[in-house]
DNA sequence: GCAAAAGTGTTCATATTACACCCATGT
DNA sequence: ACATGGGTGTAATATGAACACTTTTGC
């Protein structure tokens, strides 16, 4: 039956955020990409690269184009949580889609926003809890297609296993690892080697 | 280097919306609850029983507040996806962050409002976007603390598999799935059984 | 020739699959 | 006594875990 009273409900209007947590390995250690606050509120904290959807733009769009202007390049993405408390943001609501996207390190020129995940600086808002909950969801979510984004399109196997370790801080058994990659067919080999290494040079593999 | 100028930016401002989608099995269906929409847009069409998130007010918060007026009961449900299309409500913009959850069919009552996902009615907004992404959600990602929604707290293992291959659309041999329940201990003996069954009774099994 | 990382096989234990009949109850 | 779903064991196969040495390159 519908409702002949019209409640003049006031609902919450707030601001939609995106805020990419970009992961990355390099020197043996996950980093995580931030930059510096330049003002108020948390000014000198740090923060990650997301910002505001525009009117006409879904949350997909803004993600890309925060990360183009950082990167140059598209960066694929997932969304992991949407954080909504309602105070998060002191200027005003603001609900905060935080997504998920790794890089290789071969691709990064200037290493200076990267921070290990295991050291991070004052952060703002509650950027500290949405690099958590990412981190998190990282480990137990790893899977091909991020995979993909983190090493190089060819690789050394040796590689791809040490990304395992430090993404899941666990150690595989080399033999196995090699031989489980291969028969399921996630990884070939291709006819190319390392160079310029003052070791054995490896193989490099493939994703299928 | 901090700029200067004050560029007028104009960020999109929205209403922020939850959308659970909340599926149990009845008649050996997977069904997932509707109500129908009083009033325009959309009037007569059917609708994900969701709503609006007020001041104060958390993303969870709201999911419980829409929940208990409908189920009298707390249903544990989870974020799957935030939908952020410009123009998905045409009142003005609207994000949807939509959760799964699955309730036990024996703590419902009524069965009016559940369809079977496979016969839906004409639906309202992207609500059929959202049902299509929860339903390969729930496929993908059947887990124990999903599962303990959508049964009751005793329950005959056969129950169980049914569960399992109504989800994830295959079929199990029972002698495997019971030896598998068990040993992994998802499982264990209650020393209740089923009653007033014109069959042999079943044992009734518990989560550990 | 030595340092450094790449690469390789076998054995054993565990987990998964396939498969067909008897059991307990209500009517 | 019959209809209905509940309940059980074994053998074959596939998968995962443990384990140590040789190879190729640069210096």
């Amino acid at each position: 039956m519908p409702r002949t009273t019209t409640a003049a409900k006031t609902y919450a209007s707030a601001r939609i955020a995106i805020d990419p947590v970009i992961f990355t390995i390099h020197d043996h250690r996950l980093k995580v990409f931030l930059r510096q606050r330049e003002r108020e509120p948390f000014k000198g904290h740090f923060e990650l690269p997301g910002g505001l959807l525009l009117p006409g733009e879904t949350a997909e769009e803004t993600m890309q184009r925060k990360l183009r202007s950082v990167f140059n390049a598209t960066i694929s993405c997932m969304q992991i949580y949407t954080f909504t408390t309602p105070d998060r943001d002191p200027r005003g609501r603001t609900v905060s889609i935080s997504t998920l996207a790794l890089i290789s390190s071969t691709t990064i020129l200037d290493f200076s926003g990267w921070h290990d995940i295991r050291k991070l600086p004052d952060l703002a808002f509650d950027h500290l809890d949405i690099i958590s909950y990412a981190r998190n969801y990282l480990r137990e979510h790893i899977q091909q297609e991020l995979l993909q984004n983190i090493l190089p399109k060819r690789f050394p196997l040796n590689l791809l296993q040490t990304t395992f370790e430090i993404i899941e801080q666990k150690r595989y058994d080399n033999r196995n690892f090699r031989k489980r990659m291969i028969i399921s067919e996630t990884v070939a080999e291709t006819k190319e080697h390392e160079r310029q290494v003052s070791h054995r040079p490896a193989v490099l593999y493939r994703f299928v």
